[in-house]
DNA sequence: TTGACATGCAACCATATAGTTGCATATAGA
DNA sequence: TCTATATGCAACTATATGGTTGCATGTCAA
């Protein structure tokens, strides 16, 4: 289910991504062409791309062609997401307030040493 | 900048953005209290979500306080999932055409052997 | 000042992940 | 039918990642 976000948390992938978003349809030789790694590392993320169902395949004889499926990039992440996102505001201020109240008497933000990094 | 998935991409971590979503401004004890994982465990994935900029931290004495950072989840995640979102519909459209265009003679769906799975 | 509490740093370990190479299989076309 | 093309499967490697433990340091409160 949620392993769409580790999905997306590999760079090569979300350019793959990017690459259907240009032109859908295309197959694991179009996607490889042009790319430095082998052509089996990028079947591979390919293959994590379709478990977390972020690309849908449909065969065309020899070919693979790959789609973009845009319902779970929207649903998913935007349903997880938008929990966080609907108080958004609210935490802004909350934010500001806490930090605020937070800091009393002398310097509340930075510890002595060695906690600094 | 968009380490953002990847630190999205661990259940642990996820765990913790909502368990500062419940209850702002959690120390790292805080949180770790009710896990089974260790505190140092916790203290690195607590790390992980600092430096992708999703939680915010505040000394307070020898308290370290985190806090949601609601501004990356919302901007970070949505610009760069929105551009699909855009053409969501669009693609949905596109999608089914492309299928269907796809789908000429015969069965243009499953290969013969061994490429089902 | 002294002990308990809260955290950080560092070394270490096991497994997951990203990548490679080699070979097998299926389709297209001459 | 034979060859080139497109893909899959499997074994293997290196490094990243998630986790542990031990110890050091800084702060609070008696």
């Amino acid at each position: 289910m949620s392993d769409v976000f580790a999905a997306l948390a590999d760079e090569t992938r979300r350019a793959l991504l990017d690459r259907l978003f240009v032109k859908n349809g295309q197959s694991l030789t179009d996607l490889h062409n042009g790319m430095t790694m082998s052509r089996q590392a990028v079947a591979k993320h390919l293959h994590i791309l379709e478990t977390a169902n972020l690309v849908s395949v449909h065969w065309q004889g020899r070919e693979k062609l790959h789609y973009l499926n845009p319902v779970p990039l929207g649903d998913i992440v935007h349903r997880w997401v938008g929990k966080f996102e609907d108080a958004r505001i609210e935490a802004l201020n909350d934010f500001k307030q806490q930090i605020e109240n937070a800091s009393n008497p002398s310097n509340a933000s930075t510890p002595k040493e060695k906690r600094r990094a």
